[in-house]
DNA sequence: CGCTAAGCGAGACGGTACGTCAGGTCTTTTG
DNA sequence: CAAAAGACCTGACGTACCGTCTCGCTTAGCG
């Protein structure tokens, strides 16, 4: 799941290592420092607009203190708006904060294939290590995924709108690869990514070990080469 | 992070599909039957006899609605406990769960060692895969790593008491193989468990992709051989 | 305050007690049945159909439902009209009860002069009695005058179209009986119109004894003869 | 119903003129200054004190803003009381406010009896027109009764405790003149507070029309000689 | 063996957030 | 272009749990 890294910033490994953090997006600061705050009656407010300060306030709180107090009650009160309003789109907390989310990242996915399917998935791979472990959207991810145990809406939002595109973005380039001639033909594409992708998550969700880059190369050494003690090409 | 699985029920792969079903503690029931609701005035109860009826309560009511409805009040509640008393010796709800949980379970873990890695690791990931799906066990397991993630308490038992064990565990066996010459001598085995046992949780708590042992069977060949269009052994 | 009932049934007493149940208005149920339900855009509507759609449903609501459960949202709802058109005639919730109600009982007010005011009087008083006993329009008159003390919308309303005709038309009567000489001249005919039909709202409103004929009856005979211990002529 | 009126503020009627606002209860004012907001943590406060509070919070509110504007939350706030404990000890708005209603007012209830019946009447009926005139009460206790008609509980509240008594103790009083021979043995006394007290209530609750003392006067004479025009005592 | 104090059960307390409902006010859309 | 439609904010509702704390008792442990 979740192969190319949200927020998108390093295409080539070598600006991996100075890659500015993602910042919780700009954009969101700009508008609410502009059209902050003009009390305006209290009728009617153009949908599309409330709905951005909503999504807004949404990220900022998000971002902010994570999942732990992230309130509808608070999101209504920082954004201007009103629960009736929120609980007329969002089905519950999860949603809100799924959409905060991605209203505040909108990652352009990209899996660029350069020929080299290693060289790619060490790229990807790596991209995804500095994501979840330098940016504030690691700590973010993970919670979100933890609430989404529990709230069905926040699973099939995660599911359809973060796990799925970049699972499959993922598969196309490992099937590419498969054709060219690169891998087995035999290969399940959606178990390497759980191989790479998911054995991340493993250390980010449940043991808390250190993922780093090289741990990053380690999984996609074992995967490609095989780990039992015979001759390998190289690593 | 947790290869060999609680509950334990099968070691070699054949007995695996006739396996009975973990059951939710049948000494709770035992426990609870007997011992049920006899008003006995208010004042002191042996620590121990107060200790066991709360963990027997939290792991009933664990088990019956899992997280969501697992309230530190109605744990109360059903054990005839007060809230004073389990605050005294759990910090948090996460605790709590955790605690109910392994007082449920006490899966005695083992790691055979027959001299075959992959018999061994295959016989391992396939018990796990049965866990997770065929018993109540995996819904929870998730919850609990889900919640996790926002109650340190909770996380800080996981890592201790359910996923520090089972790594060492696997990871021991992998040592072992590798001083066999079974494995290739530069591995770094936690990366291996993660790619094994990682891969499952990833697709439990992430994708929602189906765990089968066609699955497991899979990340072991690929992790084992690699993935790279090469001549193989076999699988 | 309010001697001639509404929906008068029965002028002379003997025709009291076989008077039909005035029913909330059949004129309602009609309308109901057959403008019911053909949504028709947003535009504009006749003023006059709006507005007396508007009246059946408050009416309709007002005898299902009492003040509580009245609502301006529901109104509205059920007239298919929308609020603003609501707020756009009627001040307040109070205002439309009031409307509603009278809109459904239209009571042709009379308080026929049969020159003798002592059976007059006993006359009025039992159908009141009746009304605000035998129908629901008791419970409603309560709870209107109830919400009165807090709307002052309403108790206008209830005033000038409810309170203000009853009295004066009792008053008219009470002066006219002083003029033939039957009353005594000093009196004031409003403190015996609140000693009547004041009498009986203390009992509806404040405190809850049964309100019979015996009581009308007893009412009349102590503000006719006084309660003094000396020689009367009659009952 | 409630004939000797609460606060109690003038036996003889010369007294009456010059009576003193009976205030919004000083001990309140009192009380809140001295014991006023000690943090304390968030554990448990004795009952009683939190009681206190609450009711004085209720009271103090009730006379500033009465009905409308009398809401459970702001209670709490004032009191600094949660609306948890409030709601497990009063079943509505109205059941809290009548408490506080009474625990401003106390009214320690008296209906002298000077043997002379006529007089002892006039007096208590002046010191009730005096109450809900001159005082806040007045309006606050319309309010109360008005919302007792959609509040089972205040309906309850104001009958036991309010209501009730007074009845009780005019109904008394009559029925001793009537032993002494000063009134008709037919009487009715429960009708004959409805006529003098329910009057009253009829012009605040109803008719709005003037309440005075020479209104009180007449409604007496009317009762005690009657209206028709035949030979009278005196008045 | 009797007294004391440790410590549990009960449950009320101040809070925070929940999800809902109605009140009024305003913009948009339609006839 | 006037009026209906309807989405908005506000504020209160009544409920559920949280974590804290007071109280009444029982029983264990000390004298």
């Amino acid at each position: 799941m979740s192969p190319p890294s949200p927020e998108r910033e390093a295409q080539h490994p070598a600006a991996d290592s100075g890659g500015a953090p993602p910042a919780a997006s700009p954009k969101i600061a700009a508008h609410r420092a502009t059209a902050h705050r003009e009390p305006r009656g209290r009728g009617r407010r153009p949908a599309a607009e409330v709905r951005e300060d909503i999504l807004d306030a949404a990220a900022v709180l998000l971002f902010r203190e994570g999942m732990a107090g992230f309130t509808i009650e608070r999101v209504a009160a920082e954004a201007g708006a009103s629960k009736t309003t929120i609980y007329k789109w969002w089905p519950s907390k999860g949603a809100l904060a799924a959409d905060g989310y991605f209203h505040a990242t909108e990652a352009e996915l990209e899996f660029p294939d350069t020929g080299d399917i290693r060289a790619d998935l060490r790229s990807q791979l790596r991209s995804f290590v500095h994501l979840i472990t330098a940016t504030a959207a690691g700590r973010l991810i993970a919670e979100l995924i933890g609430h989404a145990q529990t709230d069905p809406d926040l699973a099939a939002a995660l599911q359809t709108r973060y796990a799925g595109p970049r699972l499959r973005l993922a598969v196309d380039a490992l099937n590419l690869a498969r054709e060219r001639g690169q891998l087995h033909p035999d290969i399940n594409p959606e178990s390497i990514v759980d191989q790479l992708w998911g054995a991340c998550y493993h250390r980010l969700l449940v043991t808390g070990l250190p993922i780093t880059e090289g741990f990053a190369d380690n999984l996609l050494a074992n995967v490609l080469h095989g780990i039992q003690d015979q001759p390998r090409n190289d690593v």
